[in-house]
RNA sequence: UCCCCAGUAGCUCAGUUGGUUAGAGCAUUCGACUGUUAAUCGAAGGGUCGUAGGUUCAAGUCCUACCUGGGGAGCCA
């Protein structure tokens, strides 16, 4: 090597004509006799390296055969546009250093996998073009998050990941903590947001969130991230304005800076571009009427299952908000109705094409006696919540807020059929490893 | 926890109403090729058919149990 410059694969096009060096992996190689391709990926893009039997010292030319799918090595070449490389462009090797060889049986081929293989080999995985581009979407989309709120003036507050029990009813994982019993890893900060909510006035979280859920299915994780603003003052209806504003910025963003990476896994950009606001807005009794009128069995004072929200989003281009569940198919935290006592000012966000429940949403409860006799119908143990009722005890305030899960919203706008391919290493009830 | 499905070469799969020596593609190794695009062409190696029983002259194939995994329900984001 001599000492042209490093560049990045992707800077490549600015030193055409220079000679330069890159470093990177093999992706594939081709031999044709006297002359020889190897693909490199450092990363930032692809590059195919030409090799000239005739044009090269014998050692370069020998060290070629050494190169085995994911071989890292720096290249030496000119670097030049080339209308029959891949990308039109590509380098004129001069010089070949191994970095560090790798064994024939590297288990990913250019061909299909299952998903279990592929999630055994998670760590090799990442390396694909695909696994890149939905990576790339997804720090778009964590940016593009802190941007948005930031624009709006909200304070990010980082809530504790493990706590006493507290939050939702669902599956907690425990570990002991010192003299205090068990602590539980966090399944929403949202109690924690509430009380900064009344320190900062808009404040939002974003951290890891675990659920000991034995859920087998796509659109779950044991350990997920999700965003959850808690906005002072803000009731129902501007909380549901804060989120559909909230979604559709994440999906214009991505249109707007991440086109070659949407292309790379042939999203259909039309379904995106029709995310505008306002959402659709259904009250909870008329989803019930639209999906008894398909067929469904549901009737008021159920939840909706899968296949009811399915019916519901058929309808729409758009996102649609389900609002004023009955309470008893909510948590105890959401705000009684006013207007009609047996429901919740809540709301779900659901995804167009299928993808389900993205957001869940309610305005608070803020009249500490209707909190408390929730709380003790429930079988909630008090003491953990003593402190959740002197936020109503001490200056009660209408609040509001919601919780987006970070993997399902980037899985739907990637057009993925699996939640877990959007996080680097998913953790599920059956995997623990990478 | 419940329902459905699957397990055959390193990977992805085929294997007929049970039938004699277990099939393909890719990958690997060797050979040919001076512009390949997941290169192509020729040859070779590679198997406890998830495990354990059972039925049968004969089981990859049928039956039972178990194991492992997937999809879905429930729960939720």
């Amino acid at each position: 090597m001599s000492s042209a410059p490093f560049v990045r694969i992707a800077e490549l096009p600015a030193h055409a004509g220079q000679q330069v060096v890159i470093r990177g992996w093999v992706t594939h190689v081709r031999s044709s006799g006297k002359i020889a391709f190897a693909v490199i990926r450092d990363g930032t893009g692809t590059c195919q390296t030409v090799f000239v039997k005739t044009q090269l010292p014998t050692e370069v030319w020998e060290r070629f055969s050494q190169l085995t799918t994911e071989t890292s090595v720096a290249i030496e070449g000119e670097a030049r546009a080339e209308p029959r490389a891949p990308g039109g462009f590509e380098i004129g090797v001069t010089s070949l250093a191994i970095i560090g060889p790798s064994p024939i049986d590297y288990p990913i081929q250019p061909k299909e996998h299952g998903i279990d293989f592929l999630l055994d080999n998670r760590h090799f995985w990442l390396r694909s073009p695909r696994q890149r581009a939905i990576a790339v979407i997804r720090s778009e989309i964590e940016q593009a998050i802190h941007d948005f709120f930031y624009e709006r003036g909200f304070l990010r507050v980082d809530t504790p990941i493990l706590t006493a029990a507290i939050g939702e009813r669902s599956g907690l994982f425990a570990t002991e903590y010192f003299d205090e019993g068990n602590a539980y890893l966090a399944q929403t900060g949202q109690l924690y947001g509430e009380a900064a909510a009344a320190a900062f006035g808009k404040i939002y979280t974003f951290g890891p969130t675990f659920r000991a859920e034995k859920s087998k299915t796509r659109r779950h994780l044991t350990e997920f991230w999700m965003i959850e603003p808690e906005v002072a003052w803000n009731d129902s209806a501007a909380n549901m304005v804060l989120q559909e504003d909230f979604v559709a910025y994440l999906v214009q963003r991505v249109l707007e800076r991440r086109a070659p990476e949407l292309a790379e896994l042939e999203r259909d950009v039309t379904k995106l571009q029709a995310v505008k606001v306002p959402f659709v807005r259904l009250d909870y009794a008329e989803a019930v009427a639209i999906v008894q009128r398909k067929g469904s069995a549901t009737v008021w004072g159920d939840d909706l299952g899968a296949e009811d929200e399915a019916l519901i989003v058929a309808d729409y281009d758009r996102p649609v908000f389900v609002m004023n569940y009955p309470k008893e198919a909510k948590a105890f935290y959401m705000k009684e109705n006013p207007d009609d006592p047996r429901t919740v000012l809540c709301n779900d966000c659901l995804a167009p094409e299928g993808y389900g429940e993205i957001i869940g949403g309610s305005q608070r409860e803020d009249d500490y006696d209707k909190l408390l006799a929730r709380i003790t119908a429930e079988g909630l143990p008090l003491d953990a919540y003593n402190w959740y009722l002197d936020l109503r005890r001490y200056g009660t305030f209408t609040h509001a807020g919601f919780g987006l899960g970070l993997e399902r919203t980037v899985a739907w706008i990637c057009g993925l059929q699996h939640i877990r391919e959007v996080i680097a290493f998913p953790r599920m009830m059956h995997r623990l490893r990478p």
